[in-house]
DNA sequence: TCTTAGCACTCATCCATCAGGAGTGCTAAA
DNA sequence: TTTAGCACTCCTGATGGATGAGTGCTAAGA
């Protein structure tokens, strides 16, 4: 992967077809139907191509009498080397339109439907994690009173992330008491994250209700900052069937395994490097031998400022990559701009 | 199915055996299978009474020297008349404990929560949909200014339910005059619905910042009201993949394509007459053909006063379904004080 | 009249066999 | 260096029993 085999013009020429052929039939591809693309050249001179390209671990043979079909390896030079980007066409963006139209102001709301849009249009499952909040800071808090003693702490974060938390107060409040708390606490902790307000909390007096509701917040804000991480928004299983590699059920049941199970996927995106543009993991590069037959197209999407989330495609191997990162891209920066509006 | 063929004991013994045994190897079952389990007859004198039971439409022979297999009628007249309840055993309600143990207090994650579980132990598809919010009322409001002539309004609805949207104000606004009317609504529209709304919006004069933000908090509210009908939470399309009805790809494509275009079933959902405890919608009983090998198993769950929602498992005919109900049943009571707790 | 042993019959499933064909590697000539 | 030719491999799909599970029917027994 660091050191790839270099490729003259025509091998190179050669594997870009094959791919090109393969992506598109699903059907191991051999040397004579090579032959009608590349007209230059004879089916024997492939013939002899295609043992070097496999002889070097670009390409694969199913079987002794079967054509040929790109390894991981093969791919990632394709990835690196060949691949054209297709523009987003215009009907393509039309189709998203209407899922960007009426996009609703709230984070996980806008996240969901980027993942459907993302689906529909990659013909994959679509991945999509909440943005990373290295610290989220406080917009505005409230405090609703829900019996005598207990109340619901709604917290307004950056990006409008809006989570609600019930608090044990320990005794008794009525909802004035904590309206003014409320209202003391917003000129106090507007823009401090959970760290600065940990610090307020452990100045003050312990066992009054502020003191309650502060060590509440603070709990509370860093567990939303651990969760954020985990947020996978997913869609698409549907196309998965549509493909023929997943005939074969068993390689279907781990892929949809994997894509339920959120967390393995959260830990497989968090270890990605952000601020790399797309990135394409190719089959075993991501780690996870239930994806080992499949690819992930990734990038990063800005929710303002400094916070960045995941979203992306995972597919078969067999993938149109050409097309899939333009999108995947495409859409990332619609969220980006819809989060902006959003914004702080 | 208003009018059952009636059986005599010993068809509804087979009957009942057929079911029994079908639903646990997947393979149709025949007379000589059927004559180990019931000892007192011979397995001449079984056939003779499957060759009943298939004419009157209870069973169906796949062909002609396959044994039989339950019909949808079958299926029904033995929910309806022989189905014993197993109780929820205690392994499992110890398998759903972590599940509830920390269970967070808004209404989406609640519900998210117990799809989960719910699909953990039954080994179906679970489905969920949120409260019907007929009419929900306003238990707190909040304006957070975004920037000059944008404000955030947050709602937080009876059960804890909270929303937001921005607003548009029309003219510029500062954080002070949105929070001295955010106090003011409070006190003037707590524990009323959209409809009550508009009408105290009807009263002000139009234009002013007031009812700029009343004319968007009736129109979201009646949004939400809407919407709330369509959320539906799903979890468990892996444990469809075990099932050997679904190694026909073409049949499961289906089923996932519903089960993921969510508003199919939340339409079917909305159909069913709620307050009948436990509703079993056998194959083609619920009128999909992509779901006429499925069968559902739902029941509605008390989310406080006389706000429900409907929870349920979605499976291959061939379900448990004297397992599946108690454990339906059971999830949806979890749901029911959960929801209480957080309840106004 | 009801039950059941016996038996012929049907038909899916399994397995081996075989022809067809796609695609290869190699050789030798251009 | 390219390419036509050719033998070879081996997958795929079709064919055709053999097997066996399960039935329906008949006739004898309780």
């Amino acid at each position: 992967m660091d050191h790839p085999v270099p490729l003259d013009v025509r091998k190179q020429q050669i594997l870009k077809a094959v791919v090109a052929d393969y992506t598109r039939t699903g059907v191991p591809v051999g040397s004579q139907a090579l032959a009608l693309h590349l007209a230059t050249w004879s089916s024997a001179t492939i013939r002899n191509e295609l043992a070097m390209l496999s002889e070097v671990g670009y390409l694969i043979q199913p079987h002794t009498s079967a054509g040929r079909v790109p390894s991981d390896l093969g791919y990632r030079y394709y990835v690196d080397f060949l691949m054209e980007e297709e523009e987003v066409p215009q009907a393509v963006r039309r189709q998203m339109e209407p899922f960007f139209a009426a996009l609703p102001s709230g984070l996980e709301e806008i996240l969901e439907v980027a993942a459907t849009a993302l689906a529909v249009v990659t013909d994959g499952v679509s991945l999509v994690t909440g943005p990373r909040a290295l610290g989220s800071k406080v917009k505005h808090l409230d405090l609703v009173s829900l019996d005598a003693d207990h109340a619901l702490l709604v917290l307004i974060l950056e990006g409008n992330l809006v989570r609600q938390h019930a608090i044990a107060l320990g005794a008794p409040a009525e909802q004035t008491a904590l309206s003014s708390l409320a209202f003391e606490l917003n000129v106090e902790l507007a823009g401090l994250n959970a760290l600065a307000i940990a610090e307020i909390a452990a100045e003050g007096e312990s066992g009054a209700l502020r003191a309650v509701v502060l060590a509440d917040i603070v709990s509370f804000m860093s567990s939303v900052d651990a969760q954020q991480d985990a947020l996978v928004v997913h869609d698409g299983v549907r196309n998965l069937l549509r493909q023929p590699e997943f005939v074969d059920v068993e390689l279907l049941h781990q892929v949809i395994e994997v894509v339920e199970e959120e967390r393995m996927l959260a830990a497989l995106i968090a270890q990605l490097q952000l601020d790399r543009g797309i990135q394409i993991m190719i089959g075993r590069e991501n780690g996870l031998v239930e994806l080992s037959r499949c690819s992930l197209v990734l990038t990063t999407y800005r929710a303002g400022g400094d916070r960045r989330g995941t979203i992306g495609v995972l597919g078969p191997t067999r993938m149109l990559y050409g097309q899939v990162a333009p999108r995947v891209r495409y859409v990332a920066q619609r969220v980006g701009r819809a989060l902006e509006r959003v914004l702080s």
